[in-house]
DNA sequence: AACCTGACTTCGG
DNA sequence: TCCGAAGCCAGGT
């Protein structure tokens, strides 16, 4: 858990800018395992609410929500959607648009 | 240590 | 464009 690769997980995606997104492999590429997409999810998933992360900017490949449950998508659908990231008729993100560059501000 | 599971990705049909 | 199989990683049993 405490390991540091859950740490810089969870570094990055404090980096994702609003209006931004990334995907898990694009996290875990960052954070030094470019195949480790699925365990990016887990952090997500054992991720500590206190840390504030801004999970709902993380989404798949296909750019759409990955979340297992209905509920949880059109969460982070509405989240996003708040923050002016549009989703197309499919459910699908503009990658052209919104996808985060990868870089940390400031 | 082996096996299973999951907020993933990529490739082929 | 959609579906299924295979590959990769960390955790839990």
């Amino acid at each position: 858990m405490t390991s540091e690769f859950y740490k810089k997980i969870y570094e990055i995606i404090a980096q994702i800018p609003t209006g931004k997104v990334a995907t898990y492999g694009q996290i875990a590429i960052l954070a030094g395992k470019p195949h480790a997409a699925r365990a990016v999810g887990w952090a997500l998933n054992q991720s500590p609410p206190e840390r504030d992360l801004p999970w709902h900017r993380v989404i798949s490949a296909t750019g759409r929500s990955s979340l297992p449950e209905e509920a949880g998508r059109r969460l982070q659908h509405a989240l996003l959607r708040s923050e002016g990231v549009q989703f197309d008729a499919n459910g699908r993100v503009n990658f052209d648009k919104y996808l985060w560059n990868g870089k940390a501000r400031r």
